[in-house]
DNA sequence: AGCCAGGCTCTCG
DNA sequence: CGAGAGCATGGC
């Protein structure tokens, strides 16, 4: 099956697809030259596909391909899949607008035109990352997701895995998992992931439609998810724009940088800078981090 | 060599 | 409770 898809508002491809590429591969998730490629799984069935754009910024096309599909249910979830991977249901022109108020954005807004955020397709993908990503550096979180994937995912072909999924991901032992460079914590706390989503203690569904604070206690309730597992959540995969992650080390490096004239910052002075930015919290986070990381600067 | 990396848990005062 | 140690590995 095939179908192209016009994204509303500006899209740039390049730089909302860089976090899969920026500090290395991902198997479940490919970016090539102008493509790229995922497998939607939905009831045990699997469904390689990819998207190649074209167009410029304002006018992108992206064409969708599901070479084994002949369901128009898979369809909708591949497009679904299509939306989060892309950003697309960020309203970027409205955030445009309340951004020319703030002097940082407002510099950063041109240089950056058509960023979005990437939205993790799902939840046990987005929360797996992020166990990766504590403590060390993103590097190194990359190549244990990388191993984790080719290790326990499902082979497509060269260079493309399906993601575990829970059920595998409970069955896994610590000692194989210490041997993709997994500590003993984080082994156990993947492992047990697997077994709360499996056994249906987190139901990753229901969190899409929970409240904040529903959402932190769910997450928080496991062992070895904290607040900034939670909240990056919300961010990153719920798409909630009300959320700042303001533990985290890249957005207090990156408000120190941009509004706190060298200083040091705590986690509460930060949330207290972006709180008044309300609903465009998560993406005006994602502009301060990508012009950090591009070392764009804001006078 | 030694410190730090997009945290979190556990212990102790 | 708030502070501090420990986790395990790679990069600089």
């Amino acid at each position: 099956m095939k179908f192209t898809i016009s994204p509303t508002g500006p899209l740039d491809v390049a730089g909302t697809l860089a976090r899969f590429t920026a500090w290395g591969e991902d198997p479940a998730n490919r970016v090539g030259d102008g493509v790229f490629r995922r497998v939607l799984q939905l009831d045990g069935g699997r469904w390689p596909w990819e998207a190649r754009w074209r167009g410029p910024v304002d006018d992108v096309r992206i064409d969708v391909t599901i070479p084994a599909a002949r369901d128009e249910r898979i369809a909708d979830a591949v497009r679904a899949e299509v939306d989060r991977v892309f950003g697309l249901a960020f309203d970027l022109p409205d955030f445009y607008r309340f951004a020319k108020s703030d002097r940082v954005l407002g510099a950063l807004i041109g240089p950056l035109y058509g960023l979005r955020p990437s939205l993790a397709a799902t939840g046990l993908e987005m929360i797996v990352g992020s166990i990766c990503a504590q403590q060390v550096n993103l590097s190194f979180a990359f190549a244990c997701r990388a191993r984790l994937v080719t290790k326990y995912g499902t082979r497509i072909d060269d260079g493309l895995y399906a993601f575990p999924d829970a059920a595998t991901l409970a069955r896994t032992r610590v000692r194989d998992l210490r041997a993709l460079k997994f500590s003993t914590r984080k082994a156990e706390y993947i492992r047990d992931l697997g077994r709360a989503v499996g056994a249906g203690a987190l139901d990753l569904a229901a969190l899409g439609r929970a409240p904040a604070p529903a959402v932190i206690d769910a997450i928080t309730g496991l062992r070895g998810l904290g607040l900034w597992t939670a909240e990056w959540y919300m961010a990153r995969c719920l798409g909630r724009g009300d959320v700042c992650p303001a533990g985290d080390l890249g957005v207090r490096r990156a408000f120190e940088r941009y509004y706190g004239r060298g200083r040091t910052l705590t986690e509460e002075a930060v949330r207290r800078r972006a709180r008044p930015w309300g609903a465009y919290q998560n993406l005006g986070i994602h502009y301060l981090l990508a012009g950090l990381r591009l070392g764009l600067v804001a006078e």
